[in-house]
DNA sequence: CGTACTTTCTCCACTCAGTGGACAAAGAAG
DNA sequence: CTTCTTTGTCCACTGAGTGGAGAAAGTACG
């Protein structure tokens, strides 16, 4: 098949384009009363986007009382290649362009390999995606990485855990490679674009997506848009400071909210508590090299170990704590959790909401939902794909 | 005179006004320059504000090399008032339709004796400036209280400092007495809106504006306009924790950094520490109360009294720690430190700079200025006759 | 099956915002 | 006085968008 390479013409073609995106197939009078233009140009405007081949008249709907309708869809053979870079692994997903996946791939990498590495990894994933016969090719893909971008350029800029990838110009690159436009962004906002399209955040204009994985990172989302900051660092909430005094970390200051609570720091601290026998429990999981993961932790602590739980508990209290502060600074509609700690579920969230629930004014949290994201895995990826979506379904 | 009610009629006259407002008279073409409509098109909007009265056509320009041009320039007789109403005092200015400021009045006032009393209060200043003749009447007045404002309503929800305003309808009861259209704010907002339009902020389009006076609140501007957050309680950061189990504070937390530093926490400490003897200079200033003010610790400092300097470095410190975690969360492009404890000046900017730049990421430091506002205590009133005036050059 | 009613979609004349070129007005430079 | 520049006006034209008429394609009911 040959791509897509048409862009909507105008606003107007755009608002359409979203609405069939993320509302299903519509008859153009249902389009109508969505968009606030008469039935004669919301036609004109219909029949250009068919005309693109951005979306296909196909068959009729059932009647409602008359005439029935022509249901008006995206192209079903658009593809958008959703690509999530973690600390400690890839994720690559194929979605129509109603961004329903429809195929997931993951794969265990440390991002420290750098970009040419990973980027071998990610096109072999595609490749294999294109072969199981999802996708012929992809009409735009998007992809996360773990640490700061120049949005516009899409560019990482001095990331601290993945210094290799410092100036690679990933969009260029992997555009090259594929074929296709690419946008790039924070792997944080696109979980939080995740959420937001088909997740809890469906319906909140304001609200912010802590991820908690390797490091712990925040996605801002406001009146509907990720914000970014001045230099794209925005939301880098892992290195304020948590503890007085507390525990060095690596980016050379102490007691950073990183540093006391994480995927690493949970790791680390069950294991050293599993060395000193303080958990029959956390001991039994120790790995042929002496040490523990997350995961481990998750298992104990659901086991009942109260080792784990109270190592759990003093990561939600200390991550609550800068939570509550942002809650009061932000004052969102809704806090998500996600990332790979979602595992450590309850106990976590208790502890989070107990802090922030005590800590914040009655004002900001008195209607306040504070829950896991939804999508887990699947959050990046769907907004990966949202991403290139929203820019391949804006004007030219 | 006769008080204007037209309202621009479209964008693009929207735009023509906030041109004018702040670039100042103009000639059609220098307008047609930054405005990208054709002149034919230009012209007709042009003249349709002259119609309207909003603008005036007032004599010729100085030629530029060939034929000579209108001056068009928002109607001179136009007058904003802008009200600013602290915890501790109140200001009334009247600007034109430039947000010049016309005439200025300030007047100690406790905001808990209520909104009747300070409305008396309001008023009466209002019509001293009209008898001044600086006005004949008002086109618009902005106000800011010092809480949480539900912003579309214009009033005050649940106001900690000031109880007796919850659910007053300042809006409505203003524009009564007024006789005109009015918008209500935080106060907070408004200084961050004042130092965007006329101050230090002109050419960022996302910065906090720290505002210590008897409290402590921060401003947020996101891509040029003002975020108020969900429930219009966002920049409230008097209560986020600063020392762990330290000071009681009035909202029944421990260690809020109101209750550490602010105006009124540094009165009350350099009160405590004069009273032990630890400073003859504080002493020497205690009023018949044997209480101090924040304005008598800024002159002991500025006087070289140590303990003055170590009470204003320490609470600027706090401060500085706070302001770090939000840099590191909202990677502004400024901070503007304001409020009534600009007077500490240096040594609490040296204080908080410290901070801040030893504690965020070099990312979101590197090239953040953290100054403090230019206006003073204009930045409130300007703010809000820059509310107002946005509201009156939006389309009706 | 025929009639009345509903819903969907198309067609078309009309309005109005906006463009761009021609030209007049007014001044500067020589 | 001529030439050139800048400013502003006029006007015919384009194209976006509207709203009503009516065709197309159904359902409901006698």
């Amino acid at each position: 098949m040959r791509r897509m390479t048409a862009r909507p013409g105008n606003a107007h073609q755009a608002r359409l384009l979203t609405l069939l995106r993320d509302g299903g197939p519509n008859s153009r009078a249902q389009l109508g009363d969505q968009v606030d233009l008469s039935r004669s140009k919301l036609a004109v405007e219909v029949d250009r986007l068919l005309e693109t081949g951005l979306v296909v008249a196909d068959g009729l709907a059932a009647s409602r009382g008359g005439r029935r309708s022509h249901n008006i869809r995206l192209n079903p053979e658009l593809r958008f290649l959703g690509v999530d870079i973690g600390a400690t692994s890839v994720d690559v997903a194929v979605t129509n362009a109603e961004l329903e996946t429809l195929g997931h791939l993951n794969h265990p990498m440390d991002v420290r390999e750098g970009p040419v590495a990973v980027f071998e990894q990610v096109l072999a994933m595609a490749a294999k995606l294109r072969a199981s016969g999802l996708a012929e090719g992809f009409d735009g893909a998007g992809i996360g990485v773990p640490g700061p971008v120049r949005f516009p350029e899409g560019i990482p800029v001095a990331p601290p855990i993945m210094p290799g990838w410092d100036g690679f110009p990933v969009r260029e690159a992997l555009s090259q490679e594929l074929g296709c436009p690419v946008m790039v962004d924070n792997d944080v906002n696109l979980m939080a674009m995740g959420e937001q399209h088909a997740g809890v955040a469906r319906t909140v204009a304001d609200f912010l997506c802590v991820k908690i994985g390797t490091g712990i990172g925040c996605g801002i989302v406001v009146g509907g848009e990720v914000y970014r900051g001045t230099t794209g660092s925005a939301g880098d909430i892992g290195h304020i400071q948590a503890v007085p005094d507390g525990r060095p970390c690596a980016c050379g200051n102490r007691g950073c909210l990183e540093a006391h609570f994480s995927g690493a720091a949970l790791a680390r601290d069950a294991t050293e508590a599993a060395q000193q026998g303080l958990s029959a429990e956390l001991a039994s999981r120790l790995d042929t090299n002496g040490a523990l993961t997350a995961v481990d932790v998750a298992a104990a602590a659901a086991a009942g170990d109260a080792t784990a739980l109270d190592l759990i508990r003093e990561g939600g209290n200390r991550t609550g704590q800068v939570i509550a502060g942002l809650v009061s600074f932000f004052n969102p509609g809704l806090v998500v959790i996600g990332g790979g700690v979602t595992g450590l579920g309850h106990t976590l969230l208790a502890a989070i909401r107990t802090q922030v629930y005590r800590q914040s004014l009655p004002l900001a949290t008195g209607n306040l939902p504070i829950v896991l994201g939804e999508l887990g895995s699947a959050a990046g990826v769907t907004g990966a794909a949202r991403l290139i979506s929203d820019h391949l379904f804006s004007p030219a």
